[in-house]
DNA sequence: ATGTCACCTGGTAGGTGA
């Protein structure tokens, strides 16, 4: 069984790409974040013709999600129940008896700004409605953009990005606490090469150069964790023309 | 290197967000 996410930062511009890479890899679930469509513009037929069934949840510019899956989805649920929320950035369904959790989670723009401020209490919701998740579901998955990089090993440049927006100790505390949910980062379960990111910015030559964050991640609950078979990231898309400035990560389970 | 990309409004560019 394999689970992917993928910020395609617009999926009117990335489809053909992710058409592509979900023909080479035919996933169990692909979740999506920043496809910046509302929900009446979702390429629902294109997913179909292609053999996939999809959910998604979008507003007009910003933001958006989708569960991309091969069987259909069911209990789909759309942003954190509870929270009041305008912005779409959270579908959650079940996929072959695993509770599959996509968020694309607020960026946060900079330690002392209002978005900071939301983010955190954005990502205080989660937890809590996760922890009922958990409670619910005892295979469950979260993935997708946490735009947090969890650690400096996470940060090609640590000292220049310490105290920064992804790598301040707030925004690590609360992954932190997400692992203390139950939750594990399928990543780091493995020998990885260093310097693996899953961002790097369009600017600076930054792929060119390797100088990107860890950002995108996936965590499977602890039921789970003996399953992990492998855990990575495909950089293949980011060299794509016109790619998306985040590429996919993967987890592979046993049955 | 404030160096790119995507999308909006409202227009033949400029602002916002990432």
């Amino acid at each position: 069984m394999k689970f992917a996410t993928w910020n395609v930062n617009s999926l009117s511009i990335r489809l053909p790409q992710v058409l592509e890479w979900l023909a080479a890899n035919p996933v169990d679930a692909l979740v999506l974040q920043e496809t910046k469509l509302t929900d009446d513009k979702f390429p629902t037929a294109d997913f179909g013709a292609a053999g996939w069934q999809s959910q998604w949840f979008g507003q007009k510019t910003y933001n958006g999600v989708a569960l991309i899956t091969r069987e259909p989805a069911s209990a789909v649920v759309k942003n954190i129940p509870g929270f009041a929320d305008e912005q779409a950035r959270v579908i959650a369904g079940t996929v072959a008896g695993v509770r599959v959790i996509g968020g694309y989670f607020p960026n946060g723009q900079a330690p002392d700004s209002d978005k900071f401020v939301y983010k955190m209490a954005w990502l205080d919701a989660l937890r809590a409605w996760l922890a009922t998740e958990l409670a619910q579901h005892e295979r469950l998955v979260l993935m997708g953009d946490f735009n947090i990089a969890p650690e400096d090993r996470d940060v090609y440049d640590p000292v220049a990005w310490a105290g920064q927006i992804h790598c301040t100790p707030e925004e690590r505390a609360q992954f932190q606490q997400l692992l203390q949910l139950g939750l594990v980062d399928a990543f780091r379960l493995f020998e990885q090469a260093p310097k693996s990111w899953s961002w790097w910015d369009y600017r600076n030559l930054a792929f060119r150069k390797n100088q990107g964050l860890r950002i995108d991640h996936i965590l499977v609950s602890e039921a789970l964790r003996g399953r992990v078979q492998a855990c990575t990231i495909d950089k293949q898309p980011r060299r794509n023309e016109r790619p998306s400035d985040h590429t996919p990560v993967v987890v592979e389970l046993a049955d």
